[in-house]
RNA sequence: GCCGAAGUGGCGGAACUGGUAGACGCCCAGGACUUAAAAUCCUGUGUUCAGCAAUGGACGUACGGGUUCGAUUCCCGUCUUCGGCACCA
């Protein structure tokens, strides 16, 4: 019989249907594993070889935990709201709901051909109002919670297109002729600031690689610092900087203010004031781009004006940058050219003054020093005195100073802010609000608040979404009134914020999720995916979910135990997939040639697992051959029946071979090194085809410790042999820690470091055997005569070695 | 610029905690089977030098140093590639 993969693979994939064979139960009194993929959004370019790489390890862990006696719950669903279906139906009408669904039937092909053996009862779908219904739910949450509030936020504002675009679109569209400016609008926000603080903190708790961890704590970025305030002798204000460094603050020569300061233009003297203002205009035509893109040289304006240092009672200049930001700290500084090279560069521009507090190794008029770990110099006044100190006692010094002088504050900020949640897009979830004619807002309880059908997808004349554009959904009345509908829709991070949640209770009508079955599951045992959520998604989620803890909902502080990032997959070329390099291989076309086992297997096998590396199809091919190797074991060139299996004793050394491969096997799959895992069953493979060993225990081990990884032939060899129930449910086998090292070893033996020769020894043999054995070693031998050995190492079943002279 | 990861044959990669570098696979070459081909099997395959050969020596894990009997592995410095952040005071 000849191993056809195109129908054992269609046979098996309609009998794990049949037979439920991967459907979950709840409650059960097993131990439950949840391992989980990250969900697509499905696109209309269809399944990579790239995209199968996380889903093929996640299936493997599903399929291997099961055959270590878990309960596991590995279920797939869709991010379906987002851009590319609605641009489809600007361009061409179609509902995104109809691109949506023609994706999702071809997207589920691909994954079902590739043997996975995810829980589709429990499928869910972002778009679905029976999910939606509790997106708006949790939205409302947040508004009652005061964490989803409206503001005016800078937006890059697109006055020809009328709307509002991502930064990412900006370059491209200035670049067609169009201006964008940027504006404040009206926003949905969502105070993430709030939790900064648990955000981090939580972190260290968490089985995450480390570079996600610590890409997430630079986003938020938590400094602590003081404000300082700022005398303004021509006025009755003060002016408030934030400084991480007030050990410095004798070193300050001046003070900058955003373009968008309150005070900007204020400050301006009658004769500065034309100058101020034109600042002040270039500034807010520039895009967010232009003013933190690619570094330029500083632009600045004097506003004329004098704040006084506190602690040297001199005055300062203020200027107005707009390297300052707005939305940081207080929108002002103090500068210290001399241990900041921004300031320095800004000092050096204007010619400012530079003077050194901190002790330097060099001139800091020609260059900037600013190491933290030397002394300060030039700090005394008749009260404070911060020199010889470092930084630490310095910073803790001056703000004790600043503080019993109500001069300042202590101050802890965050680089992270609040999420702007509002698009100006028809195919996302309504945000649930009413807004009344008196201009206040009440919540739409009557969820789920479903999209209109429209006739045009464009966006408004407004700016506002196609929603705005429906009357009848857009306008209604109620006991309080008549009212207008939000017509902004959440973005599409929202759906995938708490979707792991909604896989444990799918079709909860009553409840986000029941809490049985929520303490049951919960959390995420593995969770895999692309490196490129390491920051927002998985941000975004860790805040709902913390949210969702304090409305009692769920029950852990943290949703995701362990996180894995699968590297991607080159092209053939070396190059990141995509249409325009025409690199990308479909999932489709390599299953067809090749089969979801051989497919499954090479995605393993191309290396490890989080390693970016690329596609080669050649490669592919030693799969198939290992897998007619393995079908040939059972099924012998030109056999028509399977061979007989046999209880006679295999030889010793196939033995610890076997016993090495289930220990290599089980410990690399556990660790996700399935390249490793797949080249030690290679050699047990090649083995028993040398010793043409027809074992029945070494046979099914093989198929068993096989199964998690190419499951379809390892079905279809195992009924071969003569069961009639699925491999699936057999325990994976154990292996005997006596048997699993070598009896004979070859020992290395070294002189002066090198290798010189070996000897084969039995294993745990005594040293001065060893040592006795290696001095007979012909090899050896010439390069000890004559030399004395001042030094015998021995490393029992490794190696000896001897220094000579 | 800052943070993080990595650099090993023609190629993808392997190597436990400092102990025989190159497992496994691809490619390539030679051979067996065959009328022939495919498939399969066997052998070889880091570089280089000596030798007809068996074999033996030197070099070799980005580069330069160091620690050690011994370094892909640890330390210092340099270069390159990739990912992230990018005036956050």
């Amino acid at each position: 019989m000849k191993y056809e993969f195109s129908t054992i693979e269609k046979k098996w994939q309609a009998y794990w249907e049949k037979h439920n064979t991967f459907i979950s139960g709840d409650n059960a009194d097993k131990p439950k594993y949840y391992v989980l993929d990250m969900f697509p959004y499905p696109s209309g370019t269809g399944l990579h070889v790239g995209h199968l790489e996380g889903y093929t390890a996640s299936d493997i862990t599903a399929r291997y935990k099961r055959s270590c006696g878990y309960n596991v719950l590995h279920p797939m669903g869709w991010d379906a709201f987002g851009l590319p279906a609605e641009q489809f139906a600007i361009k061409t009408g179609t509902h995104p709901k109809t691109t949506t669904e023609n994706n999702i039937r071809s997207f589920k092909e691909t994954l079902q051909a590739m043997g996975f053996s995810y829980d589709w009862q429990r499928e869910i779908n972002t778009t679905d109002p029976g999910y939606f219904k509790w997106t708006q739910w949790i939205f409302l949450k947040l508004y009652d919670m005061g964490l989803a509030y409206m503001s005016e936020v800078d937006v890059n504002w697109c006055e020809e297109l009328k709307t509002v675009l991502a930064n990412e679109e900006v370059e491209e569209k200035i670049a067609e002729g169009h201006t964008v400016v940027r504006r404040p609008l009206r926003q949905w926000v969502l105070k993430i600031t709030a939790y900064a603080d648990r955000l981090l903190a939580d972190l260290e708790e968490l089985e995450w690689p480390d570079n996600v961890k610590q890409m997430q704590r630079n986003w938020i970025g938590r400094s602590e610092g003081v404000n300082i305030d700022f005398e303004l002798p021509c006025h009755k204000q003060k002016l408030r900087v934030y400084t991480t460094r007030p050990d410095t603050l004798f070193g300050a020569t001046y003070l900058v203010i955003s373009p968008e300061h309150p005070l900007a233009k204020k400050l301006a003297t009658a004769t500065q004031l034309i100058l101020v203002k034109d600042y002040i205009r270039q500034a807010t035509l520039k895009t967010e781009l232009e003013r933190t893109g690619l570094q330029k040289e500083k632009t600045g304006v004097f506003t004329g004006s004098y704040a006084i240092n506190p602690a040297t009672g001199k005055p300062l200049p203020v200027w107005i940058s707009d390297f300052v930001l707005t939305s940081y700290g207080t929108g002002a500084i103090m500068s210290v050219p001399a241990h900041d090279s921004r300031d320095w560069e800004f000092a050096k521009q204007y010619d400012l003054p530079i003077i050194e507090v901190i002790k330097s190794p060099h001139n800091v008029q020609e260059k900037v020093f600013e190491d933290k770990d030397s002394v300060c110099v030039n700090s005394s006044n008749s009260e404070i005195s911060l020199d010889g100190l470092k930084f630490c006692d310095a910073f803790e010094n001056m703000a004790s100073w600043l503080e019993t002088h109500k001069l300042g504050e202590r101050k802890v900020n965050f680089k992270l802010r609040d999420w702007i949640f509002s698009r100006q897009r028809y195919w996302g979830e309504p945000i649930p609000i009413k807004h009344y004619d008196d201009g206040s807002i009440r919540l739409e309880t009557s969820l789920p608040l479903v999209l209109p059908e429209v006739e045009a997808y464009h966006p408004s004349s407004t700016g506002e979404s196609p929603l705005a554009n429906i009357p009848h959904w857009l306008f209604g009345t109620d006991e309080h009134g008549p009212f207008r509908r939000e017509t902004n829709t959440m973005p599409q991070w929202a759906g995938s914020c708490w979707y792991y949640l909604r896989f444990i209770d799918p079709d909860n009508n009553v409840q986000l999720i029941d809490p049985e079955k929520e303490r049951y599951w919960m959390n995420v045992d593995l969770y895999i995916g692309g490196a490129e959520h390491a920051v927002l998604h998985l941000l975004y989620a860790r805040f709902w979910h913390k949210v969702l803890f304090d409305l009692g909902v769920v029950s852990s502080k943290e949703p995701f135990k362990k996180l894995f990032n699968q590297g991607m997959i080159l092209g053939e070329d070396n190059e990141k997939m995509s249409k325009s390099r025409g690199n990308v291989i479909p999932a489709d076309h390599v299953l067809e040639r090749y089969g979801a086992d051989a497919v499954r297997l090479y995605e393993m096998f191309l290396g490890p697992l989080e390693q970016v590396k690329p596609w080669n199809t050649n490669g592919i091919e030693g799969i198939s051959r290992f897998l007619s190797k393995v079908w040939r074991l059972i099924y012998p060139e030109n056999a028509m029946q399977a061979a007989l299996l046999t209880d006679e004793e295999m030889p010793d050394e196939l033995l610890r071979r076997m016993h090495k491969t289930v220990k290599k096997v089980s410990e690399d799959t556990e660790n996700l090194k399935f390249n490793t895992a797949i080249a030690e069953m290679m050699i047990f493979v090649n083995e028993l085809h040398k010793t043409g060993c027809k074992n029945r225990n070494a046979i099914e081990t093989l198929i068993i410790i096989l199964a998690p990884y190419a499951p379809h032939i390892a079905e279809e060899l195992w009924e071969a042999i003569g069961h009639n129930s699925s491999v699936n449910s057999r325990p994976f086998p154990l292996f005997d820690p006596n048997l699993v090292e070598d009896s004979l070893l070859t020992i290395a033996v070294q002189v002066n470091g090198k290798l010189r020769g070996t000897f084969i020894a039995p294993a745990k043999s005594q040293k001065e055997t060893l040592l006795t054995e290696a001095k007979k070693v012909k090899s050896v031998i010439k390069f000890l005569e004559g030399q004395t050995i001042v030094r015998e190492i021995v490393i029992p079943d490794k190696l000896v070695s001897f220094a000579v002279k």
